[in-house]
DNA sequence: CTTTAATGTAAACTCCCTTAACATGAGCTG
DNA sequence: CAGCTCATGTTAAGGGAGTTTACATTAAAG
């Protein structure tokens, strides 16, 4: 395991690969001690440059810090996309199956996740962020549509209002419950058995039959 | 305005009230740059005594940050108690109050709730924090009973699952769109609309009766 | 070989945390 | 009221860490 440029060259004067160096870095570090957990010197030393580095390549803490968001939102596009599979093998259990990639995304990527959602960064501090977690959050509301297709023309709730009731409870239960941090509340059930039992109610009272 | 005590004398050598002094600077320095983003030193400069002065009255700035927390949710206990108000007028009524009464508070103390849920602090670093969360989450749990009470002896659902439901899509909503801060998200609808919306439907799915 | 931009380093600068030693004032006791 | 005592703040000093500027080195291009 080494930060240098993994294969190539014994690295001389130049990194030769420092800003993805730097990205990594944050990662480990946030997901040791949280967003404000790490400072941007932090970062260099575990990246094995110095203090002053990181200047080259970010303009401060709060760009490295945005670009760790960004691509965190990536992932998690392609982490729901999979989940969701194009409505296979149903739409229903492709549903169902959005929220567990959704959980499953916090879990396994907790520092993605706290960069993302629990950094306090702006989401409008650079184009980039913004449209990433726009592309990601498209996942949930095209997944609302195709759904919301499956019910007579009079009882269709909107497609947005119906994926920001999603988001918000899997964003809870997360928060919440959803990792296994010291420190965090205990529960009688599972952050995944919590999410699909409030869905199954959710789907139920929108009209969908309780067996799809 | 005035950090020494309100009215009387000038402040002489001692403040008069520094603990609670403290505690309000730490509240508000934590709405303006969040919970990371102050310093022991600088709730010392805010309440107007000198950088060693916090040490009287705690330990280090966690022990700060479980304190203002604690308070938090004091308060917030109080503000769901009165939403759900026994009850009244009707059980359906007063639990969509206690939603209203969660993201009201998100809303109106952002620093209380930033130390209580987003500071990253062990629920358990005190015994009194522990059992001031609990307390809080108790009013949900409570009304949860009563709600599922009115169902018939075989569709209930556990009341502890239906709290900790509505308890995850109040935070999430809270946490994703519920502040105004400049940052956030835009959304639609308001934050409240959002949180009333997906109750009626959950509750809905759990067998209640569209009107209540 | 020289030039130039990219990349790191080193060191100055500032700020914070923490503790120790001292000062003040409020309340109790006689 | 005089004097003791303890809680509360202050000043001062150390040690450490983060940030940032000025300088040094390398790689690549002409």
């Amino acid at each position: 395991m080494s930060w240098k440029r993994q294969d190539r060259e014994e690295r001389g004067y130049h990194h030769g690969n420092l800003r993805e160096a730097l990205i990594k870095a944050a990662r480990e570090l946030i997901k040791e001690k949280g967003p404000a957990g790490f400072t941007f010197a932090d970062a260099a030393r575990s990246a094995g440059v110095s203090a002053a580095a990181p200047y080259r390549h970010f303009r401060d803490r709060e760009a490295l810090l945005a670009d760790v968001a960004r691509e965190g939102f990536q992932r998690f596009e392609a982490m729901l996309s999979t989940g969701w599979a194009g409505g296979k093998p149903d739409p229903i259990t492709a549903f169902h199956n959005i929220g567990r990639a959704y959980l499953a995304f916090a879990r396994a990527e907790p520092a993605y996740y706290a960069a993302m959602f629990e950094s306090g960064l702006p989401p409008d501090i650079n184009v980039e962020l913004r449209a990433a977690g726009d592309r990601a959050f498209g996942v949930l509301r095209t997944a609302a549509e195709t759904l919301v297709g499956l019910l007579p023309a009079g009882k269709r709730p909107p497609a947005l209002m119906m994926s920001l009731h999603v988001w918000s409870l899997s964003h809870g239960i997360a928060s919440l419950f959803g990792r296994g941090d010291a420190g965090r509340r205990s529960l009688p059930m599972t952050a995944e058995e919590l999410l699909e039992s409030a869905m199954l109610i959710y789907l139920q009272g929108l009209g969908f039959p309780p067996k799809a």
